[in-house]
DNA sequence: GGCGAACTGTGATCCGGATCACATCTTTTT
DNA sequence: AAAAAGATGTGATCCGGATCACAGTTCGCC
């Protein structure tokens, strides 16, 4: 499948586009190919896209004082990624997002996405959607941040993602957790 | 200040509407009127309302199998709450919500909040604008939970929350730091 | 095809915060 | 006004997970 019918249908799912609404929407979209530990996006930069993964595996992380790096967020194929502080407060980026495999992405403004937000309704309401099913997506971490210990963070993980557990590098994992390498390394011993 | 002047205020921070647009998305808003320990939302309800906190605190939480209490957000004056997972699946709530405080909330259900997000489109970027914010400000959070200790989240919230400090019972504020009620009580010794 | 860097497992030790237990003190309730 | 329920501080003990240290393995690269 092409990567032009592949946005077609990640908007489907949520909302419907007549021909020419996609047509005018697709026209703003780029595509930027990155290879493996290759940056979308660097603390300081001054972010304007929001990034479409059409192909491969990314990560936003912060690092922090002491140089430990905390992942944010994971983005595999059909997930939209980007720095949103930096990109709506127009503030350099505090996160970085870079390639954990090679990648393939859409790049849209957000100069592009408020316009067509503005004249395609359907559009519009795709981006509310996500926005309300992300929020969802983060309260339910939060959760799980607050209550449940490592090993229950990982089962659940395995639970609704598990195809992310097998491309992602282990301390990688640790790190998205809030678990030291070592500690998430032991929790995997009693089971499989 | 009366009420729909604080409603229509709170509107202008993020988005212009006319006086006959306000008039439209007023007359779908009701209000409701809580006393302190008094429940909005229940485990099990049907929740099918936005609610807008006009005066008092409110707080939304899940219990855990061990029937522990995690807080999830607090609310209170020009702050939005609701079981939004539940709200937007249809799905029977997960968390309570209830009054820390007497309150006063305008409830508007999400079928008039579609309804009005389709035809007043500067109602629909104030959701959108107000998501983002959400989405961004649990970020936040998650980062905190991630990579800081108790009384480093303490401290921010301070920083970001002074009023709230204040109005929140200890107990609860342990709760919604992840930090238990003799920990918590214990940070503060060696501050102010 | 060999060298360095990233990845993963595992042992030993340490410590922050949880848990348990109790003592005020303050609100509510009746 | 008394009784019950909630809020807060504080000591003693315990344990999950962090940290430190090292080894083996796999991967990308000159």
């Amino acid at each position: 499948m092409d990567i032009k019918t592949q946005l077609r249908q990640h908007f489907a799912q949520l909302v419907s586009l007549t021909d020419d609404e996609f047509e005018r929407i697709w026209s703003h979209f780029s595509l930027k190919k990155l290879k493996k530990r290759q940056f979308l996006v660097q603390e300081g930069d001054h972010v304007k896209y929001h990034y479409f993964v059409a192909k491969g595996l990314l990560k936003a992380s912060y690092t922090d004082e002491s140089g430990k790096e905390h992942i944010l967020q994971f983005a595999m194929e059909d997930w939209w990624i980007s720095d949103y502080l930096a990109l709506y407060n127009n503030t350099p980026a505090t996160l970085s997002i870079d390639c954990i495999e090679d990648s393939e992405v859409l790049t849209l403004s957000d100069e592009d996405r408020q316009k067509l937000t503005r004249e395609i309704h359907a559009f519009s309401n795709f981006f509310l959607q996500k926005k309300n099913a992300g929020y969802v997506g983060l309260q339910q971490r939060v959760l799980l941040l607050l209550f449940k210990n490592p090993r229950e963070r990982y089962e659940r993980l395995q639970e609704l993602q598990p195809r992310l557990l097998q491309r992602v590098p282990k301390t990688l994992l640790a790190s998205y957790l809030g678990v030291s390498r070592e500690s998430l390394s032991r929790l995997y011993q009693g089971e499989l």
